[in-house]
DNA sequence: ATCCTCCCCTAC
DNA sequence: TAAGGTAGGGGAGGAT
């Protein structure tokens, strides 16, 4: 672990010189793998004489399977040299790539994984990836190979050792150290520094000292409960369920193995199914594999299902939210920070003996740090490979030594990492490059090096981080995993003599000998100055901006950024409040105004209890009601308001090929408020699924989902009952649990009825019954689906075949009440559910959306988006109507001039609360039929786009009615024409409403009021882009930007 | 006035 | 293969 290797690899590089940045790379990873050699003399030399491969994605990841196959004396191929290898490690591989290493010795990670617990190399043949077909199925289903698919080899995980779960250990350590006031560290060893190439020794620090009491905290149980999957370090077995798995089971009906969708036969060729997700009850069938001549949606489903990956990561994987989540960057981030401010609280609470605030405190003059790593995620990355310690360095998912991978393909598909911007000056070149694509910073800096990302490690030295700051605080408020405020007040007994920067020295030092990392201080008499000051500070100082100092510091801040200009904040001192109040509301302007003067009276955040709960990811609805109940279980909570949101792709979007790129999107978003707490997934899905619905938009549009739970249950409750229902985690972590709401409800479909029962008795008690009762059928173990018979009719054959595989067809007359589950699951709903209001409704529908377009323009779009989505309940197919919602929407009329008047639509509705949905509205099919939509949207995007994961998000019905559209336009057939009126509006108005949006998206965005910076963001960068943005437009500050009308409605009219 | 709902927007 | 997740503040506008 030198840092001087004798051959120098490590030097700098020229520009242009890829051969030799190649060969340096390969140097500098034989270098490496010397040091794992070293660091695992005693492993036993299994691997000795093989020469491995590992390709693509792998689980354990690639960096572990080669440190446990150096470690055993392997040597590792970073690239297919087709001479040396011996061997082929991966878990998924592609129709291409199986023929091309045909002729290699091609095995799961498992074959690593088990030859190192078994301490002998096992034969190859037993972990052959993909045998025949024949063995391929076997494998795929055979025991213990299903688990395959799982999370194995987490023995040599390095993330996620074991050791690392933070809550148990801090639990264990709970009751011995007690005492918050001093630092436990010094009884671990913090091996930190040198050990941490080897798998297992990151934790430990954190293991031995803590003086946090989790015990009763909630996000900590899901974490232990979490990891508990993780530390399973049995490769298969069915213990190793991730927890997602599980609840998802509870709602997907749970599969037998032999149904799993991983597509038995071969890649190429198998027919896949057309469904993931079953609406429980019913049953995977698979197509007869005899039918030559597929659906368009088997067609197109089997082209998405070809790709290994798209099956990996798409709901078929039911780990796939685990493993998603397990990688996101983003999410990590929300995680921490959720778990420190749950701990913070804690600690508020139970210190107000131990270090009180000065009670005087009101008076007395503050101090407060601002406590920031120096590029965190990349610190400790360098902490534990020293030898890059002068190196350019990017964290990002891939290792950018990517097998076989060429720069510009890495460049396509990798992101750098954060803090990249935070690297020491002479590397600003690959500053600007930050959050861009990895390959044009290697162009920019080709000796920029690529680590991955190591989340438990920086959660570990998070964990010692804020111990010691809190050491030192009077009060702390976590900022985020690598940042904090401290009010360290009581420590400064004489100030601005000093005192302040000796602390600062103090604290850093002690941070950086426990961590290993630099960290840089900000000081100031309020958080904002102290925010401020740590730019200065940085990198590895800190600096203390005393109040005399102020003004003058402000003063030269700049805000860059701004379109066509720099302006600085003296800019702002001559804003007046009055004005600053009136652009951007008043306590926004109020809190520019004195943030211009330094002026900032907030105290550190008494962390308040957690408000919402909300998954959001790019993909899928029911992965998502599960995550968020999984969420608000772990929290102890229930909510009554849930919040749905989609992003759908903007109009005239270019494909995302990023992957899971979500491109360009407008956001939409609708909220339902219910009448009772609730906190299991099945409702949750269902109030989601209506809200889908009710959005209506094209699913092959939707770019993203996301539920937020507002509203949430009693915090006095679940802090009395804290530590032990935290504790419990595990317990309260089951997926069903609104017992309180309707004890008696055993089962879970019937979770609607009963909550309409119970909850709706006063209003439309009436109206229940029809849902109550309607239990689902499900004959011969399939769930029945009721359908208009022309509809029905008119589906191509293969997906009328597909239909009555999947299901018991049942023909519907006109008005007929489909009922049970899968009506429910479809949005079908009852004429009967909302006979006194609905009926009103549903005959003045017409002129009311009339009248509400000639008002406002975004209301009528919804309006429609109701009728048209009503139009299910006659037509029995809401997927038929999807589309048409799609085009309504699109056709909104010009930009609203206010905000969309939801509240209107609720009106409009029968007063529901509970479903919030809209009464049925009659319409004929004919005016919501697929029509191709013009110019700029018109053409369904190339399959490319197709998002395979939002496809499988769909109930099936409507998944296939997409694809047997989407099918129908690629053969160049045409829409089925859309009447007349419709159209004509959709062309008139087309992109308005996207047009506002847009804007926010464009540099034109400060017009736009929706643009008004979040004044939250005020609290933390009072000067951030948005808001100085809107700043400049409005106090006509903007210095070479042309300013537009300053009145905000003349510019939206006009956008 | 003061609340609430529905967004939007931000930081990390 | 990548991994654009989330909690929270507040403006706008309506309800009370």
């Amino acid at each position: 672990m030198s840092d001087a290797p004798e051959t120098n690899p490590y030097a700098p590089l020229k520009f242009g010189g890829f051969r030799e940045y190649m060969e340096n790379k390969q140097l500098k990873l034989k270098n490496q793998e010397r040091d794992l050699t070293q660091q695992a003399a005693e492993e036993p030399k299994i691997f000795q004489g093989l020469s491995i491969h590992v390709n693509g994605y792998t689980n354990p990841p690639h960096a572990e399977l080669k440190k446990a196959i150096v470690q055993r004396g392997g040597d590792f191929q970073h690239y297919l040299h087709k001479t040396k290898v011996t061997h082929i490690v991966a878990t998924n591989l592609t129709n291409a790539k199986m023929k091309e290493f045909r002729n290699y010795k091609i095995v799961t990670p498992e074959w690593v994984t088990e030859s190192i617990k078994a301490n002998a190399l096992l034969p190859w043949t037993r972990f052959r990836l993909y045998n025949s077909e024949l063995s391929q199925k076997q494998l795929l289903f055979g025991s213990g190979t299903l688990e395959r698919q799982k999370t194995p080899g987490k023995v040599i995980s390095e993330d996620f050792d074991t050791s690392a779960d933070f809550s148990k250990e801090l639990r264990d350590n709970v009751s011995a150290q007690k005492s918050p006031g001093q630092s436990q560290l010094h009884d671990s060893k913090t091996p930190l520094l040198i050990a941490a190439t080897s798998s297992t020794d990151a934790p430990d620090p954190i293991a031995q000292a803590t003086l946090i009491d989790i015990s009763t905290n909630p996000t900590f149980s899901s974490v232990e409960t979490d990891l508990s999957d993780v530390s399973n370090i049995k490769p298969a077995g069915p213990s190793s369920l991730s927890s997602t798995a599980q609840l998802l089971s509870v709602y997907t009906t749970p599969l037998h193995p032999s149904d799993l969708i991983y597509p038995a036969a071969s890649l190429s060729s198998a027919v896949l199914p057309t469904v993931s997700y079953i609406p429980s009850g019913s049953i995977v069938q698979y197509p007869t594999t005899t039918d030559k001549e597929f659906s368009l949606g088997h067609d197109l489903n089997r082209t998405i299902l070809a790709s290994e990956w798209n099956r990996q990561n798409s709901t078929l994987n039911p780990e796939f939210l685990d493993n998603y989540y397990r990688t996101s960057r983003l999410h990590y981030l929300s995680t921490w920070k959720a778990e420190l401010k749950e701990i913070t609280a804690k600690l508020q609470l139970q210190q107000q003996h131990a270090k009180k605030r000065k009670e005087t405190e009101g008076s007395e003059v503050r101090t407060i740090m601002h406590v920031d790593f120096d590029c965190f995620f990349a610190s400790v990355g360098i902490r534990d490979r020293p030898h890059l310690i002068n190196s350019p360095v990017a964290v990002s998912h891939g290792q950018g030594t990517g097998a076989g991978k060429t720069s510009s393909e890495i460049g396509k598909c990798l992101r750098l990492g954060d803090y990249i911007d935070d690297f020491p000056p002479q590397h600003h070149a690959i500053m600007s490059l930050a959050n861009s694509d990895v390959g044009p910073a290697r162009k920019l800096c080709p000796d920029l090096v690529v680590i991955p990302y190591e989340f438990e490690k920086y959660r570990s030295v998070s964990q010692i981080f804020y111990e010691v700051l809190y050491s030192y605080a009077d009060e702390l408020q976590a900022v985020s995993v690598d940042e904090a405020l401290i009010d360290v007040s009581s420590r400064i007994t004489e100030p601005d003599c000093g005192q302040e920067e000796e602390l600062a020295a103090a604290i850093r030092k002690e941070v950086q000998q426990k961590t290993k990392c630099n960290a840089s201080i900000g000081i100031g008499r309020n958080i904002l100055v102290a925010r401020m000051a740590t730019k200065k500070a940085k990198p590895n100082g800190h600096y203390y901006c005393k109040p005399q100092d102020v003004a003058g510091f402000l003063v030269e801040q700049e805000v860059d950024d701004l379109p066509g200009g720099i302006v600085k904040l003296k800019d702002l001192l001559q804003v007046s409040k009055v004005e600053l109040q009136k652009d951007f509301g008043p306590k926004t302007g109020l809190m520019l105004y004195n943030f211009a003067r330094g002026v900032d009276d907030r105290t550190l955040a008494v962390e308040k209890p957690r408000r919402s709960v909300s998954v959001e990811v790019t993909k899928f609805l029911r992965d998502l009601s599960a995550e968020v109940s999984k969420r608000l279980c772990d929290t102890g909570r229930k909510a009554k308001s849930i919040t749905f949101k989609m992003k759908i792709r903007k109009p005239d979007a270019e494909e995302a090929h990023k992957h899971l790129g979500h491109g360009p999107c407008d956001n939409f978003s609708k909220s339902t408020v219910l009448d009772a707490y609730v906190d299991n997934p099945d409702s949750i899905f269902r109030e989601c699924l209506v809200m889908f619905n009710q959005l209506g938009f094209d699913p092959v549009d939707v770019r993203g989902m996301g539920i937020q739970m507002q509203k949430l249950n009693n915090e006095s409750e679940k802090v009395r009952a804290g530590p032990s229902t935290l504790i419990s985690g595990t317990e309260t972590k089951l997926p069903v649990s609104d017992h309180e709401l309707s004890p008696r409800r055993p089962q879970a479909r019937n979770v609607v009825s009963l909550l309409l029962q119970a909850e709706k008795k006063a209003k439309n008690s009436d109206s229940v019954a029809p849902l109550a009762a309607g239990a689902s059928g499900s004959a011969g173990g399939r769930p029945i689906m009721e359908i208009d018979e022309s509809v029905f009719t008119e589906l191509p054959s293969e997906i009328q075949r597909e239909i009555q595989q999947q299901y018991t067809v049942q023909f519907l007359t006109q008005g007929k009440i489909p009922s049970g589950e899968e009506s429910m699951a479809l949005n079908y709903r009852p004429p009967e559910f909302n006979e006194q209001a609905g009926i009103k409704v549903n005959a003045e529908n017409d002129s009311i959306i009339r009248d509400m377009r000639a008002e406002d323009p975004f209301q009528s779009v919804q309006a429609m988006a109701e009728s048209a989505r009503n139009q299910t309940v006659s037509h029995k197919l809401e997927d038929t109507v999807i589309h048409a919602h799609h085009k309504t929407v699109k056709a909104s009329p010009p930009t609203p001039p206010k905000r969309p008047k939801r509240r209107l639509l609720q009106d409009d509705d029968d007063g529901d609360d509970i479903y919030a949905v809209p009464e049925p509205v009659p319409r004929p099919a004919k005016d919501v039929h697929l029509s191709s939509p013009s110019a700029s949207q018109s053409d369904l995007p190339p399959w490319s786009q197709l998002d395979p994961t939002a496809l499988m998000a769909m109930p099936e019905t409507m998944r296939n009615k997409m694809l047997e559209a989407y099918g129908a336009k690629r053969r160049g057939r045409n829409e089925e024409k859309g009447d007349g009126e419709r159209e004509r509006e959709r062309e008139g108005t087309a992109g308005v409403e996207i047009t506002r949006k847009e804007e926010q998206g464009n540099r034109g965005r400060v017009v736009n009021s929706d643009m008004l910076p979040s004044p939250s963001q005020v609290l933390t960068s009072p000067f951030s882009k948005s808001y100085r943005l809107r700043f400049a437009r409005k106090s006509g500050m903007l210095i070479r930007d042309a300013v537009s009308p300053p009145e905000d409605h003349q510019v939206r009219g006009k956008l």
